[in-house]
RNA sequence: GGGCGAAUAGCUCAGUUGGUUAGAGCACCUGUCUUACACACAGGACGUCGGGGGUUCGAGUCCCUCUUCGCCCACCA
């Protein structure tokens, strides 16, 4: 925009000068960007974020001069010579990575160059950049094409400027391809660049910086006076219509390729003759590679490790400098005066120590990556080695970022981490997916299919957007979210928060401010099925948690063995397991079977009390790292504990993860079949549309395992249901009642008079097709699970336990099917 | 051109080393304002796991092949 405004008022930053023009932008930044600071400032950003987009802030700056020095000490930064990647809007060199490719659908163009001594012969080439003709210095053939053996060493002469240019072998052209002859232009074209090199071949540019066609210098001639200015693409037409004319234009095909593209403005990427600044890449990829490979270093989803590896063993030089005039100066200084050799350097050189002439600064400014690059330790305060803040958290733990910078940015860290400080800076580098919108498209500004993040938290909650995109993140794969149906995405989040935050005022009302006794301080023995089920549920919440998490570090040697490194970092299978016990066990089962103990009041009270705000506690702490604001507004409200011991800190997320209990008592089995019977007895009322408030009568019949108390059934399955429970050992007439056998060979029966009402208490027919077709169902499971267990090659070939489950579950059918039977015989 | 990944309920996705009746959320149907929660509760319906072939006592899971999407890499002019 600077630029912009400067060519308005006629100036240009070259005529402006570097101090004026830096001046320039900064008074810009402050006047236009000052909105974007104001709003930055709003949600309590920092305003120096946005500062040191523009300036590398000193300690940052000393960094990037530190590690330029030292590797151009170490000569592994070097000056070359050699075909780059140009863009000329931006008019600086490009790395190889900031050179995107676009398939894009071009034309391929033959054309033919006649012998200069006998124009009666020629040699036809093959291009999808015919402009660049001007800048040819000769046509190679493969040595070994016979088509072309009595040509190699003869001149050609080009068309449209009528230079000269010999045939010349070499290996690079494929004869198969094309024609098989290859126009070579080493100015314009890596490959030729390469070519031109071993043949000793002239590198005349032909374009200027601005891609017009412009021949500098001895090229000058190369350029028709007609074409002199011209931009290349209109140049590409003009010329391919002079060819045409002249008859040299044979044909023209079209040709799908890959062209590069400039990452920052898409503008088509010119290869481009120029001296550049490199890094020697080879040496510092080594122990990047070898990290990975040895399990210092994971990357999840593994299967980018093979990307990653792959590209560092084809790694080429690194091109840092720019020609922009944004960004760190390369502290390289020259004398003019006397030639001494460039020297880098931590201080700025003003007098050349040879000749005391005014030195000269190189003008080039590094890659913003070479800054980024040193980010693991700039941060940490790098290259001061007594810096505290590098030695405490240096190396540190995961990389969380997207595998679009992979290359860019990940291996980069990983290469400066050994390089300057000998070690990796992290072990663990998780990619995570991208997010895109119904159509999997990447959102983006242009397209206008984003979503602002604050329009989510306004509406939903900061919550709500944390859960649904940690939930929604499965390793390695794109959350697909509609920007034009926020709902769809984030209600989910926001409604579970809203469950979470209701949870709490039950419980916190409930429960009272009273202290609570430690879980450890209770007896065993006063704990009754719900208690047990819901802490066995919680600790395999916890343990779910902690397996889908994985390790948080590799063990002592330091590297990842081969079960640990895929392991782990399935967020999703976290969130789940924590919502589904908040939820659909606390919530959902243990809140509604403790209800009446709390209003009781009394010992058992007391209990219940403990458990509840036990099971709560931890389920909070498993939840902040995904719901931090209602999990931290909640815990700070949980009653002290009896005796004053303390819950680890004063803030949830410092608390501490949950741990499962050490002392393991009687499973919460028997409560399990409270669970069953609850959810039978609803079914059986949702069929015969018994009214939800009407009380009926259930009679129990429990199998002879299982041991609980009679009275925790009648409580626990009647509070659940609203009925009133009778245990009995004695069978009630199956004649109009509806019955129901749970898989334990418990039996529960409802009369149906209780369930449809007086005025249709004779319709037993109903129940008898409901029963039939249960005990069908049943049949039918039964004699696949016999069919199994009479294959020989089943019994025999599978593993013991397998086989021993099938025998389990066949005598648990047998007895379902045995009663069933019976009932629907009596019926 | 090379490499990799995906295809499971209407939608978005889970499914650990092959193990019997394939799950969740949303959407859908029925009922309910049961004093924490209708952003909820209870119940229900919905899938021959992309097509074909193979290995196996047993395949959503392993192998081959085809189809369709997607990603990464690449100096064939």
């Amino acid at each position: 925009v600077v630029e912009k405004q400067l060519a308005a008022e006629g100036l240009t930053r070259d005529s402006l000068g570097r101090e004026a023009f830096v001046k320039r932008t900064e008074q810009f930044v402050e006047t236009t960007g000052g909105e974007i600071l104001n709003q930055l400032k709003a949600i309590g950003s920092s305003a120096d974020w946005t500062r040191t987009a523009y300036t590398l802030s000193p300690p940052l700056s000393e960094a990037v001069t530190e590690a330029f020095v030292r590797l151009f000490e170490d000569g592994l930064v070097y000056r070359g010579h050699r075909v780059i990647h140009w863009c000329p809007r931006c008019l600086t060199s490009l790395s190889d990575e900031e050179a995107e490719f676009n398939d894009t659908q071009g034309a391929m163009y033959h054309i033919r160059y006649l012998m200069a001594d006998d124009p009666t012969r020629s040699i036809t080439v093959a291009t999808t950049r015919p402009e660049t003709l001007l800048g040819d210095v000769a046509v190679a053939v493969n040595p070994t094409d016979e088509r072309y053996a009595d040509l190699v060493g003869k001149q050609l002469v080009l068309p449209l400027n009528g230079v000269r240019i010999p045939v010349i072998a070499d290996d690079y052209t494929d004869a198969a391809f094309g024609t098989g002859a290859v126009k070579i232009t080493p100015a314009h074209d890596p490959n030729d660049f390469e070519v031109g090199m071993r043949h000793k071949l002239a590198t005349p540019i032909i374009m200027d910086a601005e891609a017009r066609m412009n021949g500098a210098g001895d090229a000058v001639d190369r350029v028709p006076p007609e074409l002199r200015g011209v931009d290349r693409f209109e140049a590409r037409e003009r010329i391919v219509n002079m060819l045409r004319d002249g008859g040299a234009l044979v044909k023209v095909v079209p040709h799908a390729h890959a062209v590069r593209h400039c990452y920052r403005c898409d503008t088509v990427v010119e290869p481009r003759l120029s001296d550049q600044w490199f890094v020697k890449m080879a040496p510092l990829a080594k122990p990047a590679l070898e990290a990975v490979r040895s399990g210092r270093i994971r990357i999840l989803p593994e299967r980018w490790e093979a990307v990653y590896i792959n590209w560092l063993e084809g790694i080429r030089d690194w091109n840092i400098s720019r020609q922009l005039w944004w960004g760190h100066r390369v502290p390289v200084y020259y004398c003019d005066m006397c030639g001494a050799a460039p020297r880098a350097s931590r201080t700025p050189i003003a007098i050349c120590e040879e000749c005391g002439a005014a030195a000269r600064q190189d003008n080039d400014v590094l890659d913003t990556w070479f800054s980024s690059w040193l980010w693991p330790i700039s941060t940490l305060g790098w290259p001061n080695a007594q810096s505290a803040d590098l030695k405490a958290f240096y190396p540190g733990d995961v990389l969380v970022t997207a595998p679009e910078i992979l290359f860019f940015w990940v291996s980069r860290m990983i290469m400066s981490g050994y390089y300057f400080m000998g070690d990796a800076p992290y072990h663990t580098v998780y990619l995570h997916g991208t997010v895109r919108d119904m159509q999997h498209r990447k959102m983006s500004k242009s397209l206008g299919n984003g979503i602002d993040p604050m329009d989510v938290v306004r509406l939903y909650g900061a919550d709500a957007l944390r859960w649904t995109m940690i939930a929604g993140m499965g390793l390695g794969v794109d959350v697909l979210l509609d920007p034009t149906d926020l709902d769809k995405s984030f209600a989910p989040g926001r409604n579970f928060g809203t469950k979470l935050w209701n949870i709490g005022r039950f419980l916190l009302t409930k429960v009272g401010s009273d202290p609570v006794m430690p879980l450890s301080s209770i007896a065993p023995d006063s704990l009754t099925i719900a208690d047990r089920w819901i802490l066995d549920r919680l600790d395999a919440a916890i343990n779910e948690s902690n397996i889908a998490l994985g390790p948080v570090r590799p063990g002592p040697s330091g590297a990842w063995t081969d079960a640990e490194r895929n392991a782990g970092m399935r967020l999703d299978a976290y969130a789940d397991a924590a919502r589904r016990f908040v939820w659909n066990e606390l919530a959902d089962w243990y809140l509604e079977t403790v209800k009446p103990r709390l209003t009781a009041g009394g010992a058992d009270a007391d209990v219940a009390r403990a458990v509840l705000v036990h099971c709560f506690d931890n389920a909070l702490r498993l939840l902040q790292p995904i719901i931090p604001f209602i999990t931290e507004t909640l815990w700070a409200k949980l009653p002290p504990i009896v005796g004053g011991a303390e819950r680890g800190s004063d803030f949830l997320s410092t608390s501490g993860w949950p741990a499962v209990r050490t002392t393991h008592m009687a499973t919460g089995e028997s409560f399990e079949l409270v669970r069953n019977a609850v959810m039978a007895i609803r079914q059986i009322r949702n069929e015969y549309k018994t009214k939800p408030g009407v009380l009926v009568n259930v009679t129990l019949i429990p199998s002879a395992t299982d041991s609980a108390s009679a009275e925790q059934f009648t409580t626990a399955i009647g509070g659940l249901t609203r009925s009133t429970v009778i245990v009995s050992a004695t069978e009630p007439a199956a004649q109009g009642a509806a019955q129901i056998v749970l898989s334990g060979g418990t039996e529960v029966s409802i009369p149906l008079a209780e369930l449809m009402g007086a005025e249709s208490a004779e319709d037993a027919a109903k129940e008898k097709l409901r029963l039939a077709a249960e005990l069908e169902q049943t049949q039918k499971l039964l004699d696949g699970v016999k069919a199994r267990l009479s294959n020989e090659a089943f019994t025999a070939r599978a593993k013991a336990e397998i086989v021993e489950g099938a025998r389990a579950q066949e005598r648990e059918l047998i007895q379902k099917v045995e009663a069933l039977t019976k009932k629907v015989a009596a019926l």
